[in-house]
DNA sequence: CAAATTTGCGCAATCGTTTGTATTTGTGCG
DNA sequence: CGCACAAATACAAACGATTGCGCAAATTTG
């Protein structure tokens, strides 16, 4: 069972294979005659172009590669679906790979990418990246680069974002005209840009409602379920806190179930907010407040962005996608 | 900045280009000596090669397809997580595509990634999906089919599923076990192999236990969250029942919102078991009893499938894998 | 030492398209 | 009728790698 070929229609028809291709790229130079004999034949034998002969001699591949931390998650998954939204109705496809949060991962699928000359890398970095030679190959070759979420800055190209900074400025806010005083803030590596930003935010707010910033208040590398519920316990030990904002829903989970765990007075007196809106936020008992990130339009974004640069206007900007902040029980007093 | 070739290679050594394209291969043919060369100075120009003209001129590509009805779920996101695992390391990159439950759109996937030649497809049926010549055209090109989870038993080739009929059973006769006695059905469409499965399951448990099936118990069709939780209010006042077997989680929380609603004792006086075991089933308050599924596994299965497919033995059987129940306070009395 | 074999590499065709440059055929016009 | 010109198609060279075959030099063998 051979694939048919342009030049197996050419013969059946008895003309070259060059006057196939034009008639089924419905170039004026076939006659509207001959183009339509062609592509009838070719509906009927089944014909399929074979796209990497096409971008071989074309020098440009409809396949666009993607590097995500983890498909299995939420956030990256809805981007993704968001990216296929744009991408596919515009005749690209998809190649995904993913870093497993290890540069070195990161750096095998960029390369993994490149072999297969995609024509483009759209990325969100792992938490393990902190150098940046394997995607400055990438743009050295002319290969347009969008970042997402977790970027650089110092490279160049379109990068898509979360107002991290408003939402965890409207988190924290909002737990503070609640009347809560003591906030901590649980959040993750603060060099990574959207863990950075989020400090930002909550500093922000408590700057204003407050005056002054306790530093000690801050605790970074929170972000799973487990140190979540571990740091909880400790910190109350500690210090008098009467709330968290977290960086992370998951992180947030391992404090609501360490507050049960200590019998808190929560909700009431202790309150609780998280970030990301993960599906199971609202199905808690008590529901968890958390900001919401549109993933999907994150993935729109990055992907009209990547038709753009593959277009030849690679625009070297970022930008900043608005979060909402989602009002629930666990930040209630 | 244009891409090196094994020409460019080839003209700095001073050979031809196919002593550069045996000696990176690590052809006997060629001495120890060239290879040496040829690699470091590969290495030195950053010479990735070009898969694209590798694959055509071999006539077989690293590229293997995938579709699922959604990439943005669980379950689906876990299996393409365990293709990856065993696909990548073996050289393969993934080319994933959504057919959005669609018949149309899973078409149009399939021909999109013929055309991209792939060396394989992995698959999950929509839920549409009632006619097989699109899938029938990739055996007959010759192109291996793997499927999972949804599948269609008259295709020929590997197919990795859930060992729905013991998980449903499983299901319900923990709820007959803890004294529940008239347990209604929550299915989705029977003609699909995993809803079809699970009622066999659900049946086998009821009949083993009370004798008598009452098929006025199983509902089909009700899968969404919404649906569960409208069909929940609806029956309760139509008939007696003491229980709910889901044959999915979402589903499930509709049932679990819905008794909510009506004040129902629950947990205790009322059962509700769902499946898959999404995250949020052990966060909900009672926690919810359900069916874990090993997605991973199924993934890894199912790119085992596809490799050995592609080196020639395909295996037409149906692999089953085991579920686990999971035990939670939904389902206690 | 000549013949046979091995070693190391070059030549050229090929995979399926695309595309610049011919070449053929047809049409209009003086 | 002959010429310019346009229309329709053919020719052939790419794209980058692979591979069967051929050929020279080096090595082994009888």
């Amino acid at each position: 069972m051979k694939k048919v070929t342009i030049n197996d229609i050419a013969k059946k028809l008895g003309v070259t294979p060059s006057t196939i291709s034009r008639a089924l790229a419905d170039n004026k130079r076939v006659s509207q005659a001959t183009r339509d004999r062609v592509k009838t034949l070719a509906k009927e034998m089944g014909y399929q172009p074979n796209l990497m002969a096409s971008s071989l001699r074309k020098g440009k591949s409809d396949l666009i590669g993607m590097i995500v931390p983890r498909i299995n998650r939420h956030f990256f998954s809805n981007i993704i679906s968001g990216v296929e939204e744009i991408l596919n109705p515009a005749g690209y496809s998809l190649l995904i790979m993913q870093s497993h949060e290890e540069l070195e991962s990161e750096i095998k699928a960029v390369h993994s990418l490149m072999r297969n000359r995609v024509g483009g890398i759209i990325i969100s970095l792992s938490v393990e990246t902190n150098s940046y030679d394997h995607l400055q190959g990438v743009v050295k070759g002319n290969v347009p680069l969008v970042q997402f979420d977790r970027v650089c800055k110092d490279l160049k190209g379109p990068k898509i974002v979360n107002d991290n900074i408003t939402g965890a400025y409207l988190a924290t806010m909002h737990l503070l005209q609640s009347g809560f005083k003591r906030i901590a803030h649980f959040s993750g590596n603060k060099m990574i840009n959207v863990y950075g930003e989020r400090i930002i935010g909550y500093k922000k707010a408590i700057a204003e409602v407050l005056g002054e910033v306790d530093e000690s208040l801050i605790l970074e590398d929170i972000i799973t379920r487990d140190a979540g519920f571990e740091t909880i316990q400790k910190i109350l030990k500690e210090k008098e806190i009467d709330a968290v904002f977290c960086a992370g829903d998951y992180s947030a989970f391992g404090v609501f179930e360490g507050l049960k765990d200590i019998k808190a007075h929560f909700p009431g007196e202790f309150g609780l907010v998280g970030f990301g809106n993960e599906p199971f936020a609202e199905m808690l008992h008590p529901s968890l407040s958390s900001i919401e990130q549109d993933g999907r339009e994150i993935g729109k974004i990055a992907a009209q962005e990547m038709i753009d640069a593959i277009n030849g206007d690679l625009h070297d900007i970022e930008r900043v996608v608005p979060v909402e902040f989602k009002e629930r029980e666990s930040s209630k007093r």
